[in-house]
DNA sequence: GCTTGACTAGGACGTTCGTCCTAGTCAAGC
DNA sequence: GCTTGACTAGGACGAACGTCCTAGTCAAGC
């Protein structure tokens, strides 16, 4: 009723594109089910909260998304956890493992912990639906999972640690990563980021360390 | 209906200790709302889901937990939790920490991620809840990563690494479990939790070949 | 100027939620 | 044998859920 902005669907200022249809609409759905999805998991959001925080109309969730509720946390991980890949990806191609890492851990404080609200990951919200059919959300969140797997070993293998070694250390810090937020929300404080980061940062010094070959070989500037 | 034992409420070889009450129906409901939790998260469970499952009345709900599910909740995570943080403490006490930490791995592997229905962990359910309006659910939870933290961090103290970097890397265990069950849930199967554990181990070897003092000091046995 | 299609606005549906409530059942203790 | 208290059984409550639905609004294109 006191809706502030919007009013009886459009105002004076509106620049939407002719015909191509209010294609910002989805997107601010999308974004609004990320951000509520970290801040109360999936179970915990309604479509209601969703369209409410777009500032779109409840018609809008089946016009944009068929596939109802799944669909619109799909999106939204795939969305969510897509930027953080991509930002991951950038910050491991050409750097340092130490610098990658280290990249990838302060991605982690600034979108999942220090966010507004409590710490969160729309990704791990989508895993842990409590209904999950045909297992589509899962799915979504695994791919996400590996894509940061992936970016984070290569990160490593290319500085010259064995593939092996190198795709464990990757998992132990997404898991870290993701146990971090855990703990962060449980805490309410950001101090078992700190001690998580500090742990995995220490333990990369000694895998580097340990590297059989030149201590730190050059991987082209 | 089809309910098959209890009937109209007690069978002929109930043995319930007199004027007590019923004491282990309050702890059937705990023990199914800790396996509610894990398999569905705190919003996923219904109270209705709890009774059923410790079959137990509806009013039993109010008789046994005043407070209603957030009692219910604390309650399930404090005994799953505490548990598992007794085992924990047990298994660091007098190992060696690549003992112990292994036997923290392999509880996580029986109890969160192998168990039956897909992995996941009461705690981190009720750490996830959408809502806790004074911060009692996730109280508790914190409690109970700490104790887990405490054990891990003082094994490794006992056997001459650094405390700081001992806490670091309990930090890093505890959060690495916690993650590791999160992409299990995701992937369906415990690929994460091999690579994590790996990972982990791997890690611990290179802290504990490089203390100052004696490599291996013998911890008694 | 009328049609068309994208989108808004929100009522209505059946279900489930947490919670509260009363009635009934059984065993213990007087 | 009656009272008492622990516990069962389940109806009722208002609210919220996902979903479907119709009516209304606006701009583009004929």
């Amino acid at each position: 009723m006191a809706r502030m902005t919007g009013g009886t669907g459009r105002t004076a200022g509106d620049t939407r594109q002719r015909g191509t249809g209010q294609r910002d609409t989805r997107q601010r759905m999308v974004v609004a089910a990320a951000q509520l999805l970290r801040e109360r998991g999936y179970d915990g959001t309604g479509c209601r909260d969703v369209v409410a925080r777009a500032r779109a109309a409840r018609g809008a969730i089946y016009h944009h998304f068929p596939g109802g509720k799944t669909e619109i946390g799909i999106e939204a991980a795939r969305w969510a956890g897509g930027l953080v890949a991509e930002r991951v990806e950038r910050a491991c191609a050409e750097a340092h493992p130490r610098e990658g890492v280290r990249a990838v851990l302060e991605l982690a404080d600034r979108l999942l912990i220090r966010a507004d609200g409590p710490a969160g990951c729309p990704v791990a919200a989508v895993t842990l639906s409590a209904e999950d059919p045909d297992g589509a959300l899962r799915a979504a969140a695994n791919e996400i999972f590996g894509r940061w797997r992936a970016a984070i070993a290569g990160c490593l293998a290319r500085a010259g640690v064995d593939a092996q070694r190198a795709a464990r250390f990757a998992a132990v810090t997404v898991a870290g990563i993701e146990g971090t937020v855990l703990l962060c929300r449980a805490s309410g404080d950001v101090e078992p980021y700190q001690a998580v980061r500090a742990g995995l940062l220490d333990q990369l010094d000694l895998l580097l360390g340990s590297l059989p070959g030149p201590a730190e070989p050059e991987t082209g500037l």
